[in-house]
DNA sequence: ATGAATTTTGCAAGCGATTGCACAGGCATA
DNA sequence: TATGCCTGTGCAATCGCTTGCAAAATTCAT
């Protein structure tokens, strides 16, 4: 088989306790053995098996990560992947390896979390699916097993997440459009399904009174936040009384149907109406109009996240931790007010 | 710790190996002794601890996979995730566990992929980056570790692999165009850096020679597959002399910004000229128009290649064996001819 | 030169499983 | 009763590496 710590003991004529040692960079073994093995472990090629390793030393220097199954069609959403190439960036370079699973339903992905968790194989846990069982996240907990969630906790009691500051990003886009000139605001696809919705519902609001705008009721329309819906939503929106001058919709996704049920009406965007989403997909950058979008940072969120459950582990302080991730609004095209005359609206 | 082969035996009366018998669901052991273990083991919850059996046993059930880093922007592109959770979704249903790691540099790449080949914790790599160290391969193919590639196979030798049949995705795309009555057909972003690209473009010729048009190298226009060079392409080709009726990018972004650029000019897509793209990603659907493209069905991709993979494994036949995937042609509004007039063109 | 103090190294017992082989019973056959 | 053959279990070695403790080697002071 392949060249084990024994061979290289052998060889270099030292005990493999030795030949152990300078692996870990034990200080107590002399300058000169220590260059004597390495040049044998050179040579051979060696590579000490990590199995072997993890058993003794009880650390595998593996985190788990579970990722959304088909079903919530997150895939599309390109922050995923991108949270995932945060968390294996950080993990390259602080040694860490990550496993990823998938499971089409809840009842697969609870058995995947528990494997991962009672085998001995992962350290620890990201978890960022949208929504947990409850049941899932009690386990791990009682078993004080070491996870972090990306996204929302509330309901969860006390644990370690990272999220972004989704009621800042309602906040702050809505407060876009106001500085705009856009008074008569509607926010599509609230929905009680996703707490990211609710939270940037709730900064859409906090931004309308903070700047003495009335809330009004008729400008909010209902609607899941994937599945595409967004079209259903700008023709009940328009179908109601009010004049609407600007249009927030809880996903680009949302705000590129919304526009294009605008444009079939003869309806101008940003002309008539300023039109924006959240999570910034790459195709907010080639839309006709380009759409102004809320960024969320996902590769940041993934590095954070790997960051926090590698505290955890290490320094075996399992306090709950938990960091907000900024987040930038992109204006484009899509909310870029004409300079001669004031934003006109419709109805 | 946590609960043990010995733990149970102890509590079962039996010897620890007739415990790992159970597990293993060999016959030897009478149903008495399986049915008692069994219960114990519930009630314990007892899950074998992975690292142990795998180091006894000398396999890991855990296959490595590296994601492209950064540069090559792919993640733009989710069929990489796409070929993941292909991957993932396979490996849950055999048992599998997927390990991935990213890197930045080509160097680390090769790191990451030496450290999961030598140090036993991986049986096997499914690469999925565009362009790989020749070393690498070689490496793998030394050391005869198994491993299946994700992509054109071609210059490398003997080995496994999975891919699209990317010449007749070229040759039907060609074909749907001249289906559709256009004669004069344009080719954007030939270039040399990818092999998909070469074939597409093989397949796009192939296609004209069979329909008995000429090929025309005026109708060629070179560029990086990635990097938002459409535009430019666009506008070259437009600069040239010959009439334009069709046009197929290479790669959906490019041929959305080649429909900008035509916008832009007053030329209507499709009225004036039919436009489509590669990969088909989620863009196409949203896009005015929407897109023809080509899907190349990365799920299918991920999960062939894992199979590959799990039967070089498990059969411990090495000889190199491949599959192709099939692709669809999805017409949208960009191609769809207008049946009052024949197609228009360009200059 | 001698004993103490300090390095430097080796022994051997794990880590938690698997597995070839031996062994104990039970039963049928001679 | 002895022999042979199953069937069901257990012993003990093994996988490759780590680590507490003790032994050996070296250094230093006296």
């Amino acid at each position: 088989m392949a060249v084990t710590i024994k061979d290289i003991a052998k060889i270099a004529d030292v005990s493999p306790s030795t030949v152990s040692r300078v692996i870990d960079g034990n200080p107590r073994i002399s300058s000169e053995t220590t260059e004597k093995i390495k040049k044998v472990m050179q040579k051979l090629d060696y590579h000490p098996n990590m199995l072997a390793r993890s058993l003794a030393r009880k650390n595998t220097k593996i985190i788990g990560t579970l990722m959304p199954g088909t079903k919530e069609n997150a895939f599309k959403h390109p922050f995923f992947p991108e949270i995932l190439r945060g968390i294996t960036s950080q993990a390259y370079s602080c040694g860490y390896n990550i496993l990823v699973s998938s499971a089409a339903t809840s009842h697969d992905e609870m058995k995947i979390i528990w494997d991962f968790a009672k085998n001995g194989i992962a350290e620890g846990l990201i978890l960022m699916t949208s929504r947990h069982n409850d049941e899932v996240i009690r386990g791990l907990l009682d078993m004080s097993f070491p996870f972090v969630l990306v996204g929302n906790p509330e309901g969860y009691g006390h644990i370690s997440w990272v999220d972004n500051n989704n009621v800042e990003a309602g906040y702050r886009l809505t407060g876009h459009f106001i500085a705009n000139g856009c008074t008569r605001i509607a926010f599509l696809g609230l929905s009680d399904e996703y707490l990211v919705v609710r939270d940037r519902f709730e900064g859409y609001r906090q931004a309308l009174a903070d700047n003495n705008l009335a809330y009004d009721e008729t400008m909010v329309v209902r609607g899941a936040f994937m599945g595409g819906e967004g079209g259903r939503m700008m023709e009940e929106l328009l179908s109601r009384s009010g004049t609407v001058t600007g249009v927030i919709a809880a996903d680009d996704y949302m705000a590129f149907d919304a526009i294009r049920v605008l444009n079939r009406r003869g309806i101008r965007v940003p002309e008539d109406v300023l039109v924006a989403g959240f999570n910034n997909t790459p195709l907010a950058d080639y839309f006709t109009p380009t759409l102004t979008s809320v960024d969320i940072n996902a590769h940041e969120l993934g590095e954070k996240a790997f960051q926090l459950i590698r505290a955890e582990i290490e320094e075996k302080d399992d306090t709950p931790k938990s960091a907000l991730v900024g987040i930038n609004v992109v204006t484009r095209e899509s909310t870029k007010r004409r300079m001669h005359r004031t934003c006109g609206g419709v109805r």
